[in-house]
DNA sequence: GCCTGTTGTGCTCAAGGTGAGTATATCCGG
DNA sequence: CCGGATATACTCACCTTGAGCACAACAGGC
């Protein structure tokens, strides 16, 4: 096997953090003339991107530090906790180009989490609300509009411009699970799941920028949340899912939490990444039992009304029980 | 950013089958001369490898389509259920060669599943059980010999062995956590802690390999399980515990078994993958009420006692369910 | 100073899941 | 026709989970 020059590997990195009570991920406003972060030849738009790294093949020792090193080298970002999350290889990565043209592009995604809002460090790269990018996510203020005035009902449609039958039933299942229609529960995980489904029936920019002028879709529908460049609004899906399914079984939370903090901030920023929201006294119980947290004597008055106590992340439980997280409502 | 030739793309997969109550992986013995087995140049000895496919940038349309190409045509096994597990991409994968002195391996590894044992179609393929590579994770008939005699005790004075008592503190919780020590409970999940653990402390082969002629290691000490070339073994132990934690919850073993089977054998499955013996009644209970599967009016009498109905999977739990698997013991 | 809104905290209760054990049915091979 | 082996049916105690009610403690406005 010798080496070859058509294939690229680069880093993607989904970066995340919490204010107050918006889950935040950096991305790169899309103009594509200044090339501070990576090149990404490939590119086209004039849309937001993940921040993308190349991979210095004799730099560093592990993928990981990498990552770490070029985050911190163009933003100043010190990244906390840092995961694997998927590695993209497809061949049609580059939206308007034909594949031939371009080497082909592995990206391996990395899913990493950042204690505080820090400044992003280049002018370029900024925070923004995931739900921006995934309005139809966010089920805190009970379900979405979007689903009701726009989702279910083009979703209904799709069903019914199905070719048999049996297409027409495994449409039906697929939509009611994914979006938790007719009588299914929504599960906030299938983040992936869902984009992929918009994807397909064309409510999203990247389906009709993918399909080409000669497209099936009608031209009236809406386009639902911001788009991004090549597979990268994917990628975030997949990590955005990744991230609620760790919160489920390990203590992931506390990366992106100050040092100390009140219990209703955990949850407050809990019931943000999760889009979902919890029952209070439950919630206690769960980390209380858990052992996850343990009190300080302090108090915090800031909050209103009845003074909060001030906890801490027990980095114990790390090494002591086998799966500590803070569990989502329909756990199962 | 340029292409760049010092980076090579492979493509390595961990594929499973399963044969009576033997779990078994694919694997090609360590005989460097016949390269029908892509080509690893980097690879030195006569120790076993995965199935290692290079990455053909134009050939196919996703990663996965690749992989199931080449074993197709090298094995021609048809792989059933195919996931990715990890991208392997550190410098030092190369033992015995300086890392500047070859380019650097990506490895994209999957985990695939395949229907039974069929034969490998190559000579140096071959299925070997996997606790022939870690011989301490059958726990079927109680608690392996290897642990108590020999990984207990070599572990024990490692601990003795730190530096100062932070370090011994830290060492102690390792080992007791993944090796179910000291009364912690023993998670069939934590292959890869396990290895790595073992790895440390230089009871596998690998890491006395690794780590050159002026090893600290113990000459005296034995060395567990079969050894495998570069870090496939660690591969391979990722496979491992990803395919028990996927058992957990999707209904993965299907892939595994016939069309028909009985409810012993698919048990008996679940438990040669798991490691771990489960309750008969409440395993039944489980998949009864589960919906997982359907009994065919049919008896196998094969079995010796009271003839067992046959039954075959339900799939359309793949989309009624949320999340339905085989609940292995210390569901959590 | 008192009312009101807001948050923290303790307790209860029903429903369902889980681990484990007992008892009985059904067949095969000697 | 009996032992051995498997297949099923039930039971039961225990824990977890979801969902309430009740009340305590503070801030701020009137």
């Amino acid at each position: 096997m010798s080496t070859d020059p058509s294939i690229v590997v680069g880093l993607n990195a989904v970066i995340v953090a919490v204010t107050k009570e918006s889950p935040r991920i950096l991305t790169i406003s899309g103009d594509s003339s200044d090339p501070s972060f990576g090149d990404p030849l490939w590119s086209g738009g004039d849309l937001d991107l993940l921040p993308y790294g190349p991979l210095d093949p004799g730099a560093n020792r592990t993928l990981e530090l990498s990552l770490r090193g070029w985050v911190r080298e163009r933003t100043g970002l010190e990244l906390g906790y840092v995961e694997q999350l998927y590695t993209f290889g497809d061949r049609e990565r580059a939206p308007g180009r034909r594949w031939r043209d371009v080497p082909r592009v592995i990206s391996v995604a990395y899913l990493a989490l950042v204690r505080e809002d820090q400044p992003s460090g280049s002018a370029r790269a900024r925070w923004r609300d995931w739900y921006t990018y995934f309005p139809w996510e966010d089920w805190r203020d009970g379900e979405p509009q979007v689903i009701r005035e726009t989702i279910a009902p083009t979703l209904e449609r799709w069903v019914g411009r199905a070719s048999d039958t049996a297409v027409e039933e495994e449409r039906r299942e697929r939509t009611s699970i994914s979006f938790g229609l007719e009588g299914s529960e929504w599960d906030p995980d299938r983040v992936l799941e869902r984009y992929e489904l918009l994807y397909e029936v064309g409510l999203v920019t990247e389906s009709r920028r993918d399909s080409g002028v000669n497209s099936a879709y009608a031209e009236g529908d809406p386009l639902l949340g911001r788009a991004m460049d090549m597979d990268h609004r994917r990628i975030l899906a997949t990590g955005l899912g990744r991230m609620r399914g760790k919160l489920r079984y390990r203590p992931v939370v506390f990366e992106l939490l100050p040092e100390t903090f009140t219990l209703l901030r955990l949850q407050r920023v809990v019931e943000a990444l999760a889009g979902v929201r919890l029952h209070k006294q439950n919630f206690r119980r769960l980390v209380g039992r858990g052992g996850l947290v343990e009190g300080t004597g302090e108090l915090d008055s800031r909050t209103g009304g009845r003074p909060a106590e001030l906890f801490r992340f027990r980095r114990e439980v790390l090494r002591e029980r086998r799966a500590p997280g803070l569990g989502l409502p329909p756990g199962r």
